[in-house]
This record gives C-alpha cells, structure tokens and sequence, in this order.
DNA sequence: TATAATAATAGTAATAATTACTAAAGGCAG
DNA sequence: CTGCCTTTAGTAATTATTACTATTATTATA
C-alpha cells in the first residue's frame, strides 16, 4: 500500500519521510493544512522540516497521490482519500468536511446536505483545465 | 447603477474609490486579482492605495455586491458580474475564464465546456456554509 | 451653519503562508 | 567503491494580505 509503486514517475524516491505524511493524512480525516500535518507527523519524527512537509504535499498532489483542496481561506489543505466525494467548507472557522454523494449531485443536494448540519450558503460548480493559451504555448 | 443603494447597510459610503473599483471590475472580465486591479485603477486615480483596494474588495465581496473566486493558487480573483455562472480555471497560468451553462450543470458538462478550448482535468462541486459548531457558537 | 461623531483614505508596517536556497546526507547505477 | 542524483533539515526570502495610524472626508446633530 505504501510501496514504492505509488510514485509512478521513477525518479520518486519513498522516503520516511514521505511514507509519514502519506501514512498520517490517510489516517486524519480532518484534511488538514500544512502546518497541521507538519504538528502532528513530528510527533513521530521530532526532526522533520516543515519545508520538507510542503515540498512532498505539494509532490504527492501533483503526482495523483492525494489530493489539494483549494477552497477560500488563507490556507490549502489537503485530503488523503482519492475516493470520489465532494467538501463542504464553514465560512467561519474554515473546516472542510466531506460530503458523500452517493449519486450524481443534484438539485437535492440542500436536503441531503441539511443532514450534515450545515447551513448551507452557496453551492459552486468549478472546473479545472488547460487553457486554449497554455494548451498551445505547451503542445508547440 | 452605482449609487449609495447598492450598499444596503447605511454606515457605508460610496466613496470615489469604491466607484470606481466597481466601474472597473464590472469594465474587465478577466477576474483580475486585488493587484491586477490596483494597477488599472491607478491610471485614473493615481494616488489609490492597495490597501483601499484590498479593504474594498473584501467590504464590497461580503456586502454581495462583487463575487470574489477562491480557487486555486496564491491569489483570490474577484469578478464584478453577479450573473449566474460558474468558472474555469488553467491549472498552468491561473487564469480564470467564465462559464455559461445556460441549463443546470448535468453530465453533459464536458462537451459543453470542450468549445471554450480547454482541456478539462476536474469538475469540482463544493459547498460553503456554516459548520454545526459554528453556528452552535453563533447562536448561542 | 458650526460642530461633533463616524467612516474612509493613503501610506506604511507587520503578519502569515509559502517557496527558495544551501550545505550535508542518503541511496542507486556503473 | 565511486560518482551522480535526490532528498533532507534548517534557514532565508518572497508574496499576498492584513493591521495600524494619522489625516481627510462625509454625515449627523445642535
């Protein structure tokens, strides 16, 4: 589960300190910062940098590993569950919580959500992609 | 169009600054971040200040007179239409394009948004609201 | 109209999150 | 083993944003 395979691109190397943070935010279900996540895997490794902790979040994300949650707030956070499910986000103290749709979301979606006991403000729809621009000035 | 009613709650004033941050805004639809516009108002007002700017754009944002987009990366965007509409964001530059999806968002989504040209890597359903031990504290 | 109270501004300083840098250490290939 | 490349810890620097402060402008009130 935590073998060397899930770094795809050969050039990744799984190192405790990796194996940690990945073991750690896999085990939190509170999709923590990076601060966050930095307080808690030192207590099991008193001597790693929070540096370290940035760089191999922001690694894992890219290589598919887990996952960035970029909502409003000052800060990212950042999920370990890859499993399809969407977040819901307090306005006020910044929390993230998941929200398990068990099908696709629709104009139900406020009844389901009441049950989380959320008060619910606003629902977005994002997308993310390559632009026309940087689709061109990457494919030549 | 820009007069004091726009700003519902009496104690704030519509200052030359907050009109024309709000000219402009409404002028560009490029969601230009809080320096991007800084830079253009300054070339009919010169000795703005990116403090006015920033405390503005927040006043504005929470009074629901502006939209401000919080996706990913370092800076927040702000967008003068309060149209309904969603946004796609370039995972490479950050640039922020809108999104009319004149019938509800439905698996269709993809073909729709393939004719803007991007190449779409994400949809994201998010929700904001106020947590349950938030609004305990709010209410007491 | 004068005056007091409130709100907003420009300019600057401070903060917070993140990223960059650097020298040392670790691990794989020849 | 030896050399090359990656990663790390620790620190410094950067960037976006927020806070502060003295001053100015606007509204309310006597």
């Amino acid at each position: 589960m935590l073998d060397r395979n899930e770094f795809n691109s050969s050039s990744l190397r799984m190192t405790p300190q990796r194996k940690l943070l990945l073991e750690e935010l896999r085990r939190l279900h509170t999709h923590p910062t990076a601060d966050e996540l930095y307080q808690e895997v030192r207590k099991r490794m008193p001597h790693i940098s929070l540096g370290t902790v940035y760089r191999n979040l922001e690694i894992m994300s890219r290589a598919g590993i887990i996952r960035k949650i970029e909502l409003g707030g000052t800060q990212k956070r950042f999920d370990g569950d890859l499993g399809l499910h969407q977040h819901i986000r307090c306005t006020e103290c910044g929390r993230i919580d998941d929200l398990n749709t068990d099908t696709a979301v629709t104009s139900c979606d406020m009844a389901l959500i009441a049950r989380t006991g959320y008060e619910v403000i606003e629902r977005r729809v994002e997308f993310i992609g390559v632009c026309p621009y940087c689709r061109e000035r990457r494919d030549g």
